[in-house]
DNA sequence: CTCCTATAGCTTTTT
DNA sequence: GCTATAGGAG
């Protein structure tokens, strides 16, 4: 039995302990959330909820397995195995492909559906901005996808659309084509057998609203349901949480209002405010006491806060030492800065026994990490940068995923135009925009047409057909081996598809760095046989792989390497992180803030809710820098320093340059 | 009809 | 600085 009143302090104890109702727990930065949540999770099971009864919703992949681990610890590791815990997308996803394959139809789909990330997405959005022959320079992927995006967030099918206010706001801003492009993008993807992400949300919140013994069934099931990072949810999951607690009420809402940074991507800040409209009688808990910062620390990240307007009272303390004040630097240009940084960091490491481990380099923006990145390469310093490019979406991995992709689901059509001439087999533009039209018209997938080439013979000279064939077989030898292991059949495809063979032959040295990571991700697929070879029910073929793989990101990846480095990321991946040094790098008027979030009220506030996050990821000391000059876009440009140091009380901070 | 090279255009944050 | 597009050569 674990004892809670030890391992706990009194909050936390009563948050913990409370199971008599809905719940919101107000956990500002470093009170110990995750804790809470484990040892609630721990307390459930130990008083008779079946932990595959518990639905647990986390932020990332990487959360979740953490959290597992953590109550691995607590219980025992077959117990929390069991718990339902992932990223609303990855347990949705799931529920979706077990429902589809139960109830064959329920859905527009088949379980075997791939997903689309964004530039998938984008990808379709682009085709049909052409095919309609709109002007692609007013229809950006970009934005029709952000209005896409705003619709499933809310709740608006294509046909709902063009009685909403969003497409009164399309027609303001001479957009007025959006919607059906939402029509036709909506049934491209079906066709494809693909959703993106809002689609997992979507058609979880449909197949529930429209089948009310499968959102019963479910609603049933989950006896109690815990969600972290509750702040970052948006509209469509809070309603799907209504959904399945509709009969319980029992839920467990954790998360900070200050801490919420995801608005651009639909968050609403609301849920977390209003809650209790939601939840009536809910019993609230705040975790005020900080463990993680110094006291100084604390309070400049009070001082700063304190600034926004709406917010849920709260005194965030700490009665750790009152530690050293934030420095500010401010160099000459972006070169000084990395100077400044790296230098600092060799200093506290001779001066204090420090390993490259301590120290973490947080920015506004990617392109921020290029200065340092420099420098840490020049003078031979481990570090490791998180997020920007990740792996996943290197063209040379995308391309081999895109493969498995059409093995697994051929209808496909993003990862079939992907492949079909890469590397090239004689099937160019011209021949695939035919293909492409033969398949409009008839209203058939590209893969139905290709997969039967009576269709299509008259169409095309004798050798283009050939090289048409030559494709298809290529394809259906690897669908006819899906009982093979994912590692069997993807060392296959990489090899037979001449991917391999055309890295290795280039003498191009990028080239050789893409074989590698080709390898690399080859090594991953072993490693997830290997992972999986001895579960209860084995999933070791090329579709479970793909399914695992396509939400995971890069902040999944687990980093076991021994050797110390430093760290750098975006300020929005460090959420939930904590560190001993934090340097908060590029603090510039119009970087950070950044430029566009002038333009409202609101967006300001989420910036300064981001200076927040960074702030509050210290442990012991935090360094704020700037830069006069950086170099972008091929030259200099000047900057002001960032109104935001301003915003911190005076009695916190301290310059350290002359 | 395909492949290679030069040029333009764009960079907030991400499941 | 890097990726999609356009235009020319084979």
């Amino acid at each position: 039995m674990i004892d809670y009143k030890q391992e706990l302090s009194q909050v936390q104890y009563d948050a913990v302990t409370y199971c008599d109702g809905p719940e919101l727990v107000i956990a500002g930065a470093g009170s110990g959330k995750t804790r809470v949540l484990t040892y609630k999770i721990a307390y459930l099971i130990e008083h008779g909820i079946p932990s595959n009864r518990i639905l647990a919703l986390t932020f990332t992949n990487k959360a979740a397995k953490e959290m597992k681990e953590r109550i691995g610890q607590l219980i025992t590791k077959e117990l929390s195995y069991r718990i339902v815990m992932g990223t609303f997308h990855s347990i949705f996803a799931k529920i979706l492909r077990y429902e589809l394959q139960r109830y064959r139809g329920v859905l527009p789909y088949t379980e075997k559906f791939t997903i689309y990330d964004t530039d998938d997405s984008e990808a379709t959005i682009k085709n049909i901005v052409k095919e309609m022959c709109l002007d692609p320079k007013v229809y950006t992927p970009g934005t029709v996808l952000c209005r896409i995006s705003k619709a499933k967030n809310n709740m608006i099918t294509p046909d709902l659309y063009p009685q909403s206010s969003l497409a009164y706001e399309d027609k303001e801003h001479h957009l007025g084509s959006v919607s059906d492009i939402y029509k036709k993008y909506r049934l491209s993807l079906i066709s494809s057998n693909a959703m993106d992400f809002d689609d997992l949300l979507l058609n979880t919140w449909l197949l529930f609203k429209e089948h009310e013994e499968i959102r019963h069934r479910y609603a049933t099931h989950f006896q109690y349901s815990l969600v972290d990072e509750y702040q970052d949810t948006n509209k469509i999951q809070k309603e799907i949480l209504l959904q399945l607690t509709k009969e319980s009420q029992m839920l467990c809402a954790v998360g900070d209002d200050a801490q919420s940074i995801y608005a651009f991507r639909g968050a609403v800040i609301r849920n977390i405010l209003n809650y209790e409209e939601d939840y009536p009688g809910t019993v609230i808990y705040k975790l005020e006491e900080n463990y993680r910062s110094t006291q100084t620390v604390v309070n400049a990240a009070n001082s700063v806060i304190k600034k926004n307007r709406r917010q849920i009272f709260k005194n965030l303390f700490s009665n750790n030492p009152v530690g050293e004040k934030l420095s500010l630097y401010r160099g000459e240009t972006d070169r000084y800065e990395a100077r400044f940084v790296i230098d600092t960091i060799k200093e506290q490491i001779t001066k204090d026994d420090r390993t490259y481990n301590d120290f973490t380099v947080l920015y506004r923006q990617n392109w921020l990490s290029r200065s340092f990145e420099d420098i840490l390469r020049r003078e031979g310093i481990p570090y490791k940068i998180f997020g920007g490019m990740s792996f996943y979406q290197r063209k040379e991995i995308k391309d081999m995923l895109a493969y498995f992709r059409v093995v697994v689901n051929p209808s496909d059509e993003q990862a079939l135009r992907r492949i079909i001439n890469y590397p090239t087999r004689g099937i160019g533009d011209t021949t695939l925009q035919k293909l492409i039209d033969i398949s409009i018209s008839s209203g058939k997938t590209l893969w139905d047409i290709l997969s039967h080439p009576r269709i299509y013979v008259s169409y095309f000279s004798k050798n283009t057909v050939t090289k048409l064939t030559d494709f298809l077989h290529l394809v259906q030898s690897w669908q006819s081996k899906t009982q093979y292991d994912a590692y069997t059949l993807a060392n296959m495809i990489c090899r037979e598809s001449g991917i391999i063979k055309m890295y290795h032959n280039s003498v191009k040295d990028e080239d050789h760095e893409k074989y590698e990571n080709v390898e690399e991700l080859l090594a991953g697929i072993k490693s997830f046989v290997e992972d999986h070879k001895n579960d209860e029910q084995p999933a070791t073929s090329l579709e479970d792989y793909i399914r695992e793989v396509s939400l995971l990101t890069d902040a999944d990846k687990n980093d076991e390497e021994n050797t110390p480095y430093v760290k750098l990321m975006t300020i929005h991946a460090s959420k939930g992180l904590e560190f001993p040094f934090v340097f908060v790098v590029g603090m510039d008027e119009d970087v950070f803030p950044c430029r566009q979030s002038f333009e409202s009220p609101s967006s300001l506030e989420e910036e300064r809710r981001l200076f927040y996050v960074a702030i509050t990821r210290t442990k012991e000391q935090c360094f704020l820098t700037g830069a006069d000059n950086r170099f972008r876009n091929g030259s200099y440009s000047t900057y002001e320093p960032s109104s935001f140091i301003a915003d911190i009380d005076s009695q916190y901070i301290k310059r350290v340059w002359k």
